[in-house]
DNA sequence: GTCTATACCATGATAGAC
DNA sequence: GTCTATCATGGTATAGAC
């Protein structure tokens, strides 16, 4: 595409740095949460010094915001690819099954919950709120869908479906049921994804 | 009881001190988590030096202990009191509601996940883990007795009940929802109840 | 037991050489 | 853009006077 190789060239390398950062930073965000991620443990997971990578991201927060960027557009690609044949709740079913997997392999960030100080951060980032945006829509289209076939409660209204999916892609539950070493991973999501569609009663 | 009541009355002003101390850290726990409640926080907000509330608790690990040490306490005793003529599922819907309330006004820290520092410490006190068990087994004997009642799913275990239903108690949804603007507590907290016990289908 | 003042350390961020 | 070395801040914890 450009007429100059070199220069591309370069620039994937840059790419390919970056993706190495985020990379390490999604797995830091996930394992300790974004306060206790501390830039130097960046900086050492990739092997670079702390002042390199402040060349690449002028600070924390955009390092994590850039890493949860990256998360989201994940997210709406593999919702986008989502079967259309399958019923709506089996398609959410799938979403969730997908994020746990992803978590249970270190690599899901909880969401940023009142607590931390990311979320300021987060809300002041447009391409974080666009991403969040677009996937609460494709989320939201689901759910209706869903309702229509008949196979969500009625009562329920859309943002509190899609809030209790979210939740429960981190939920603790996931890490307390895996640490008792009674069950599989497979059980455990299982658990998961049944409780949270079928409820405990 | 005690023979010098001038003692007892120094004691009982140190104890209302030290609730006064564990009442700001509850408060500072539900707000900010472990992690960001400063000591500096603790100590303004009961209006003392710093210094003199390492004299009441030894490190900010400890603070924080005897925080979650007594919010056990007051859940056993709830659990307690629990009407015993009421059929186990409700018994266990009045406990996620009572914790949901308290949690609303802001004296509900999270529970202790794996991302934080503070597990590590609850771990090692004993105290802690004796309040807990004791906890478990009452609220274990409860899911129990709802199962026989044929109003909880035979196929789960009884500890991903238990899980399921401590985790609720500190589900982000409850942010995300009151946040919104759309609903009164009491509606979020009906949704909560709802689809922890009924799911979403 | 309370205070002021401070030691000590971790961490986010930067300077400046190469 | 990478490095080493350093700064500045804020936090836990403590010393020592009263």
């Amino acid at each position: 595409m450009s007429k100059e190789p070199k220069l591309s060239f370069k620039q994937q390398q840059l790419i390919v740095r970056e993706n190495a950062i985020i990379d390490a930073t999604n797995a830091l965000l996930a394992q300790k949460g974004y306060d206790l991620m501390t830039m130097d443990e960046v900086a050492a997971e990739v092997g670079i010094a702390k002042a390199s990578l402040y060349k690449h991201f002028p600070s924390k927060e955009a390092l994590a915001a850039a890493a949860m960027v990256r998360l989201l557009e994940n997210t709406i690609a593999f919702v986008r690819d989502l079967d259309t044949q399958l019923p709506a709740i089996e398609q959410l079913k799938n979403v969730l099954k997908w994020a746990l997997d992803i978590r249970i392999k270190g690599g899901l960030p909880t969401l940023p919950n009142e607590n931390t100080s990311l979320r300021d951060a987060l809300l002041n980032n447009n391409r974080y709120l666009n991403r969040l945006l677009d996937l609460n829509e494709h989320m939201a289209g689901l759910i209706e869908k869903a309702r229509t076939e008949g196979v969500i409660r009625q009562e329920l209204p859309v943002d509190v479906v899609l809030f209790t999916i979210y939740a429960r892609s981190c939920d603790p539950t996931l890490d307390y049921l895996r640490s008792s070493g009674q069950y599989t991973d497979e059980q455990v999501i299982d658990f998961l994804i049944s409780t949270c569609f079928r409820g405990l009663q």
